[in-house]
DNA sequence: GGAGGAAACGGACACTGTGCCCGATTGGTG
DNA sequence: CACCAATCGGGCACAGTGTCCGTTTCCTCC
């Protein structure tokens, strides 16, 4: 995993020394196995113990749980920023606003209930959650303000506020996985009530 | 306020003793002002406090958290049972379950965070909000029949997944109130595709 | 109306998770 | 190689949880 280079989570500022970047990373690999297997709400303490290092260490990388949180999904996010890019020169704005808004669900479940702290994150900003995702969230706003301006998407709802909806849907409890309908639903009421 | 009855809670097994009573119904009146004022996350101690009991005598009456919440919801859950059932009168299948979820949704933003808690609980069998739920959804599931029956609502989709979705909609931080369109969104998204 | 027993009370205790602090250690530099 | 700053990591204080048990209160029966 590289640590963060343009990213918004603590570097590039100084070089930092050769074993903190290797406890960075360290730590960052701790994480995503630990909240993958126990969940989001894993006891802090045991991300510092699969790494190997002590509290203070971990404390120091990341002073809070979100920044942690933040620094895993980073390549993620960095991802669904590339495709809105790319889905920019779709030629069906709604299907590409549909598109990836199903990759962004299924992205969203990788560790089981963090979806809905990364979801309640992404709309105060100040949170570490949020800063990582603005480049994200502009992508996505463009993808989403082509489709309102041609019609195809409900003009009373916000890109930030559909993030925000989809991020929240219940997951199944033991796969993570989308309960199939949700996001389907969701996706059907966000088209104008014009069409079907 | 009345204690259990024909709930679920713990009564119709005993009389219960005049003390007990009484600080079974105090610990519900402060468990609804420690969870109005701080959100549903609020120490459980500081309900003991509020109610003037000590901790013992809280968790001998709710074991868990989740015990006091279903007593704490019992009395919404009545009414939006009756409510149901009145419903199923209504002469438009789908404007009727429509106006019911609009109920549902205004009454569970009363108490800050509390409805993602419920929406969780509703599903897992078992739990003590599920129990305190049964008739409320057994009657929600006749109205959503009936508009499925009639065509009215897609078909790939169960009564309980509309509860527990609609429950676990992101909320307003502060005023509570679910944020406009997220509601509309799935009342439009749950009406079949050849509705509009 | 008072004595006995069961039920209920409520504070103390042990435990877990969190976040911070500071002496010890390690790495980079002249 | 020696020094200084950056980093490490264990220890500490604190808050929240849930349980246990000696004490108190209520109900019943005489």
């Amino acid at each position: 995993m590289v640590p963060p280079k343009t990213s918004t989570t603590a570097a590039a500022t100084k070089p930092l020394r050769v074993d903190a970047r290797r406890n960075y990373e360290g730590l960052l690999a701790a994480g995503r196995i630990v909240f993958a297997q126990a969940g989001a709400d894993a006891p802090f303490d045991d991300v510092a113990r699969e790494a190997g290092v002590g509290r203070g260490t971990l404390y120091r990388h990341f002073p809070t749980r979100e920044h942690l949180f933040a620094a895993i999904i980073q390549d993620r996010v960095d991802l669904l920023e590339i495709r809105a890019r790319e889905l920019l020169q779709a030629p069906d704005a709604w299907e590409a606003v549909a598109e990836w808004l199903r990759l962004f669900d299924r992205i969203a479940t990788a560790y089981g209930g963090m979806s809905a702290r990364v979801a309640r994150g992404l709309a105060e900003s100040g949170s570490p959650v949020a800063a990582a995702c603005t480049p994200m969230k502009t992508a996505f706003r463009r993808l989403f303000a082509r489709a309102q301006k041609e019609g195809r998407v409900r003009s009373d709802v916000t890109s930030t506020q559909v993030l925000t909806m989809v991020g929240s849907l219940p997951k199944h409890p033991h796969s993570g996985d989308t309960i199939r309908p949700y996001l389907d639903i969701v996706l059907s009421g966000l088209k104008p009530p014009s069409e079907g």
